[in-house]
DNA sequence: TAGGCCATCTGGTCCT
DNA sequence: AGGACCAGATGGCCTA
């Protein structure tokens, strides 16, 4: 894995709207994308990509239609501006969870997919602590111990958040420790 | 230079 | 109807 510790870069907004993605690139925007297609999404990337190879098609109509091009062109650069913000939003968030998240190399920032793979085994792993702690506290009582792992036990059997695969909670402090140094080790 | 990661743009779809 | 959400496309930056 590569290290990322790079200033945040802004990328100059474009703002062509007339340059759409189906006219930037015809080679690579029909490439298409094969795990989406073989996760069933077939039908919704095929009609976005001819949306926009009809929009890369279409060109500045007459003088006459300028209003309503302008207006239109106005709509698209708020929706952007919306988009942007709603995405540093998302970036906002995954940095507050980067600094939740313990982990080896705090000086490498962590990258998104890391993010979340690391938040969801570190969930795991202090699951199966309170669990371990809470039965070990109170064996066979109607206290919360029992309570918590009979939840988790649910949880596994529906195949729900904890995980199927790993029915051994033991084994969540494993992989989240084995992980916080797969990520950054060797990099 | 290739590959990974990211920001941005864009059009379709969903939701209120 | 308008905004939020989503996913594909594109191009820039960085590292090995």
């Amino acid at each position: 894995m590569k290290t990322k510790n790079r200033p945040p870069r802004r990328r100059v907004p474009s703002q062509d709207t007339e340059a759409t993605a189906g006219e930037r690139s015809p080679d690579r925007a029909q490439q298409g994308s094969g795990p989406e297609l073989a996760k069933g999404l077939r039908s919704r990337t095929a009609r976005a990509q001819g949306a926009r190879a009809e929009a890369g098609r279409r060109r500045p109509g007459p003088s006459g239609a300028g209003g309503r091009r302008e207006n239109s062109i106005q709509r698209r650069l708020e929706s952007n501006e919306r988009e942007r913000q709603r995405m540093h939003k998302l970036n906002n968030a995954f940095q507050a969870l980067r600094e939740v998240i313990p982990h080896v190399r705090a000086d490498k920032k962590l990258s998104k997919i890391e993010t979340l793979t690391l938040a969801k085994n570190y969930i795991k792993s202090l699951t199966s602590t309170i669990l371990t702690m809470s039965s070990g506290r109170l064996p066979g009582l109607d206290g919360p111990g029992p309570k918590l792992y009979q939840h988790y036990q649910q949880q596994q059997a529906a195949g729900g958040t904890l995980g199927a695969t790993e029915p051994q909670p033991e084994g969540h402090l494993h992989r989240y420790s084995t992980q916080i140094h797969s990520f950054r080790e060797g990099s």
